[in-house]
DNA sequence: GAAGTCACG
DNA sequence: ACGTACGTGACTTCA
């Protein structure tokens, strides 16, 4: 959103490049890049690149459009092999066997002394540049084989490549955002902080740095010994952390106090005092960049800020989804989510049909778990009998074990291990499906999603039985995680043609693994809230329904 | 830059 | 006997 354009550097012919520069006058820069309108627009000259995404953002701030056939090598070889790094460097040496120039030998390391690339003398720039043009060529001719070799190149072609400008789109979008609203609220915190913090060093009779996790752990358990043996981290630290705080706090007041201060500063810091930081001068709106690349299951990533963990679950924290609000008095935000896609996806894949069987009746899953695994009728089953049932549920996407199972609930280990006992006897075909996970794992050394996304699990075999186990989770896990990631993308790709094709004043803008949310025009919402349903839902066929819920409102708490 | 912690799905 | 639920990103401290 800031990227000034300093050179383009363009490679046809392996070995081979040129290099063009750009003035710093941005009327200047436009000029010279109106005669390359012919290659950015043309519908049939393919556009090879690494990460493209950044490239077509910092052409469309130039007001040049990238339109025709494109190919990303940092997203071919997240197809390739997800696990790994995707930066041209790892990927020259490990391909090309090609030590790449670092950009640090020209602009210096990180930190106020860097310099621009613009100030580097220009036969440096040049190198540089075209070397990076003339090996992504070189990496494209070993891709596109191997793509096919592994049946990826549907998933690329029709999924990740749309997808990138989806995700360019709503980047370049971005979200309105409130920030007197936050302003207010980071009011409130302080005062609130500040109480806190003067009860607990009152109570500990000591003042000391409460963010310092070290000196917290101190006054805890060496001037307060609050325990006679206290749990160390692997670094032979006190550990702090709110599991082991939660267990204190009923027997001493001042742990209660840490705790609430614990919450509200992460709220102040991570987000109340962050996200106005955030917004771009330009457009007044705050923009993520998504990873298309970066999680191994097929899932995005949020960062700059981070949109994907906007605060929810505690009533102080959800306060600061307020601040999320339409382009202005004409729109509404809408929200849209799956509803248990991941348990859907588990029920599907494995075909159990008991589990089908809830899904196809519309049942609350975890309520008709918890009636099948307590041996009650439905309406009868109690609210701590579902939250049990929930865990498991979750529990059993992940691998959980029933110590897991114990830790995450007030159920002992042996009540744990026979709950997971007759969770399994309830959904027969489940503990199958698993075992067949893990013998494709074995046999294959890879597991797929429903598109044919592909984990490699290099430990599946391995003697060491705690490496083992993680892949024996990642085995089930990917798929299932994978696979919803996959529709939502299905179902972002489909949605976004529709919003252009017919010119929608309407924009999607965020992506929460399981929700989208949009701005919508006020006068789009009756046409919009059902198609995006229908697109979400229809996304992709199974044999049980997608289930979409949605929302509107004038900021996203509402919305959501 | 590692470690500890904690926000989300 | 061992370790113990998947996937992320951001902030703060501290060596």
């Amino acid at each position: 959103m800031e990227a000034e354009l300093v050179g383009i550097a363009f490679s046809y012919e392996k070995g081979k490049g040129y290099y063009v520069t750009f003035p710093e006058d941005r009327d200047k820069t436009g000029i010279i890049l109106q005669l390359f309108q012919p290659f950015f627009e043309s519908m049939e000259i393919e556009k090879i690149g690494q990460n493209l995404k950044y490239d077509i953002k910092v052409l469309n701030n130039f007001d040049m459009r990238v339109n025709g056939p494109i190919f990303d090598t940092m997203l071919a070889h997240y197809l390739i092999n997800p696990d790994m790094r995707h930066n041209l460097d790892v990927l020259a040496e490990t391909y090309l066997n090609y030590d790449t120039i670092s950009i640090e030998t020209l602009i210096g390391k990180k930190g106020k002394n860097q310099k621009s690339m613009r100030d580097v003398d220009l036969v440096e720039q040049t190198e540089y540049a075209v070397e990076d043009a003339d090996i992504t060529l070189q990496l494209k001719e070993i891709f596109t084989p191997e793509l096919e070799k592994n049946q990826l190149s549907k998933l690329y072609n029709e999924i990740e490549i749309p997808l990138l400008s989806v995700l360019a789109d709503m980047e370049l979008e971005g979200i309105n955002v409130d920030v007197d609203f936050l302003k207010s609220l980071s009011e409130d915190l302080t005062k609130d902080i500040l109480d806190l913090e003067r009860k607990i060093y009152s109570e500990a009779d000591v003042e000391f740095n409460l963010a310092s996790p070290k000196q917290l752990g101190e006054v805890l358990f060496d001037h307060l010994k609050l325990v006679d043996k206290p749990k160390k981290t692997k670094t032979g630290q006190y550990a702090t952390n709110e599991e082991v705080l939660s267990y204190l706090a009923p027997k001493h007041e001042i742990v209660a106090r840490i705790l609430e201060w614990r919450g509200l500063i992460k709220l102040k810091n991570t987000y109340v005092d962050a996200l106005p930081n955030e917004v771009n001068n330009k457009t007044g709106r705050i923009h993520t960049t998504y990873s298309q690349a970066v999680a191994a299951t097929g899932r995005l990533s949020s960062n700059n800020p981070n949109l994907q963990n906007i605060p929810i679950r505690t009533e102080r924290g959800r306060q600061i989804r307020k601040a999320f609000i339409p382009r202005n008095k004409n729109y509404t935000l809408l929200a849209a989510d799956y509803s248990q896609i991941e348990l859907r996806l588990i029920a599907e894949l494995s075909g159990d049909e008991v589990m089908k069987e809830s899904f196809l009746k519309g049942e609350d899953i975890h309520r008709s778990t918890a009636a099948k695994v307590f041996n009650v009728p439905l309406e009868e089953v109690t609210r701590e009998q579902r939250s049990h049932a929930k865990t498991v549920n979750f529990g059993i996407i992940y691998g959980v074990s029933a110590f897991g199972l114990s830790n995450q609930t007030n159920l002992s280990r042996k009540e744990a291990k026979e709950l997971i006992e007759t969770y399994y006897e309830t959904y027969p075909t489940l503990k199958k499906y698993i075992a067949k996970q893990i013998d494709f794992a074995r046999d294959n050394g890879f597991v797929e999603t429903i598109l044919g996304r592909r984990r490699y699990l290099k430990n599946i075999n391995s003697q060491n039985s705690i490496v083992r186990s993680g892949d024996e989770r990642n085995a089930v896990n990917a798929p299932i995680q994978g696979s919803a990631a996959d529709i939502i993308k299905i179902a972002m790709i489909n949605i976004q043609q529709v919003l252009k094709r017919d010119n929608y004043k309407s924009k999607m803008l965020l992506q929460v693994h399981d929700e989208l949310v949009f701005d919508i025009h006020k006068d789009e919402l009756d046409i919009l809230k059902p198609l995006i349903k229908y697109e979400m839902e229809n996304a992709y066929k199974l044999s049980i329904p997608l289930d979409v819920e949605m929302d509107v409102g004038d900021n996203w708490l509402e919305a959501h």
